[in-house]
DNA sequence: CCTGACTACTGAAACGTTTCGGCCGTGCGG
DNA sequence: CCGCACGGCCGAAACGTTTCAGTAGTCAGG
């Protein structure tokens, strides 16, 4: 079914100039009252009155393009993230939520990992006079001309604000809880070579590891190499591993999404988690609760540090305080997929192949 | 670590009138040119390059609010969504990637189903001179006041275009693959009173099951209510379900959502998944492919649907081709949730209960 | 030498606001 | 009756473009 040519066009909205002459003032006094600006004390109340109703009975919209032109002031910000992944969804809601509550809109664009578009879309938003940036999971090679603020982007640059997961507590309380439980044969899935977070929180790791007596032998730490967002991600990395060995209690996985597909690698390959391994993830994204088992995990809080990327930023662009790092806190959240290490077996090799079928 | 005050502020973009006093031209020249307006033919090509080498050396960007501003066209739409679920995030991201390849802008507001941000949203886009709406997955009362597409919305307006998955085809595939595996009693979850797509779905599946022969049990029907967008909302449902009867070899979700919670609900009551009971979810989100067992899912061609929306929109803001519905078609996943119905035990009532244990 | 056509531009208005300096009229003190 | 202060409002510029109607200058044809 189709229509045919365009509609009926919206009809001219009413500006200050219609106003002006309906009430035989100036534009000026019109747009002094409804703008609220202080020398709108100097009108009496009868006009002011009288300006409101008019404004009200023709439903005047001040044309928010000529406002931001005139006075230099676009309340807007641009938002830039690699793609709107599950994680990349949950900071950006919160966000927006903060933005829009404060009377901000935002551009959203998707830079999908390409250095061109990383360049092309600031410059874009740029013309389009945003006032700051708010940057998701992304590597920033040089700091942006405005305001910024950085949600996991771990990298220094004048100017523009990280906020982090304090990646130290994370990685000691993940492995913490492992070692509680009495794992020691401990494989690790690495992240990206490309993931802002990856080399940080490996070095976390390392820290923790050490502090924990905890050995991290090469042989059991794998890295994800795969650019699809599914949790996909996980699964050929884990097969291989297994293929290799099966001499590890537990899996200390970069993400919720990988550990995801470690869990249904591990199940394919015939192990039991957590009988058999336990898996812990971290993120806490909302289908890690809902995986059978239920996914042991490290929650970064996102709508928190959304909304305040979103507070800082604002508070930046008005020339307020001005942090180099703010710094979160993970929790640990125990669910289902990892429990007590299953007792070491000690076996006369000879026995070995009748023991594990 | 805390910077002080606003740091060097950016220095004040060059603009047409420094490069007509730098080049002895007129800006109206410059603009005609580096616009690439039609009468930029007249212009000789030794001058041409004069000023794009001057506009090259300077960096010149053309201010996009006064460009639109006097344009009356400002390359930027408004995109409405209840929030950014799963499902919203991969219809953003399709719509996202269209319209920033067009060259167009776009603001996203999540209206959280709140009536009066529902208002006043597109309202204040207006005033932002957006020249579109999409409107992703939300009833929308009358319409509004620009043109407009609807995705799974199904609210006829006159002016707004509906992109809508052939639920006909779609409930069709979903119980023609339940019967040809052998289900007769058939459990179904309906969505949400609220969510546009519930009730149009429902009526699908009414003929569909009509004609394929499958009786519809009114006791085997549970609506979704809560507001959660997380796994959990078929959780609680399909365990008071399950309290009141096990009578049913298969359930289908309104959801790959509310289909992971069942899977969860099932198995917490001892059912295993696909021996005992099928399930069947809609949509295949990504995670619907990593649950254990995998899910077996209607799926909604959400990226092409996104895509599509936004080249309908643009279409119709330069006055083309205005459908009022666009259908696409849905594909059958089968994985592994679904599976041959357990025989039909016929039990003489006195030993029902023992076989029940 | 005048006319007209053409080339290569220019001037200025327009888009819808905000804002600052100024202006007019009234009332009061002197 | 004059001067001044003040209340209440206005005019116009400015923000950075685009675009339309010109207009100087050149050149060919008559």
């Amino acid at each position: 079914m189709m229509r045919k040519g365009k509609q009926d066009h919206t009809p001219k909205p009413v500006g200050l100039k219609d106003l002006a002459r309906y009430l035989g003032l100036s534009t000026a006094t019109i747009s002094t009252v409804l703008s609220g600006a202080p020398a709108a004390g100097e009108i009496p109340a009868a006009t002011r009155e009288r300006i409101m109703a008019a404004a009200e009975k023709f439903k005047y919209r001040p044309n928010a393009l000529a406002r931001s032109l005139r006075g230099m002031r676009s309340h807007t910000v641009g938002v830039l993230v690699p793609e709107i992944s599950e994680y990349g969804a949950l900071v950006l809601g919160a966000v927006g939520d903060y933005l829009l509550s404060k009377g901000y809109f935002f551009f959203v664009a998707t830079h999908r990992r390409k250095p061109e578009l990383l360049d092309e879309y600031p410059q874009l938003m740029r013309q389009r006079s945003v006032e700051g940036f708010i940057v998701i999971e992304t590597v920033l090679e040089k700091p942006l001309p405005l305001p910024t603020v950085v949600i996991s982007g771990h990298r220094s640059h004048p100017g523009v604000t990280n906020i982090v997961l304090n990646h130290d507590h994370a990685a000691h309380l993940a492995l913490e809880h492992l070692v509680q439980l009495g794992h020691e044969r401990i494989a690790f899935i690495k992240g990206h070579p490309y993931s802002p977070d990856a080399e940080t929180r490996w070095n976390s790791i390392e820290r923790a590891a050490e502090s924990l007596g905890v050995a991290i032998r090469e042989e059991l730490v794998v890295q994800l190499e795969s650019d699809t967002f599914s949790p996909y991600v996980g699964y050929p990395l884990v097969r291989r591993l297994l293929q290799r060995t099966r001499d590890f209690t537990a899996l200390f996985a970069y993400h919720d999404l990988s550990a995801i597909g470690a869990l249904r690698a591990l199940r394919d390959c015939g192990l039991r988690v957590p009988e058999d391994v336990s898996v812990i993830g971290f993120d806490d994204i909302n289908s890690a609760a809902f995986q059978i088992p239920s996914l042991t995990t490290v929650r970064q809080p996102l709508d928190k540090m959304g909304a305040l990327a979103g507070e800082i930023l604002l508070q930046r662009i008005q020339g307020g305080a001005d942090p180099v790092e703010v710094t979160v806190d993970p929790e640990l959240v125990v669910r289902e997929s990892t429990a007590p290490a299953r007792r070491r077996i000690e076996i006369p090799a000879k026995l070995e192949t009748v023991v594990g079928t």
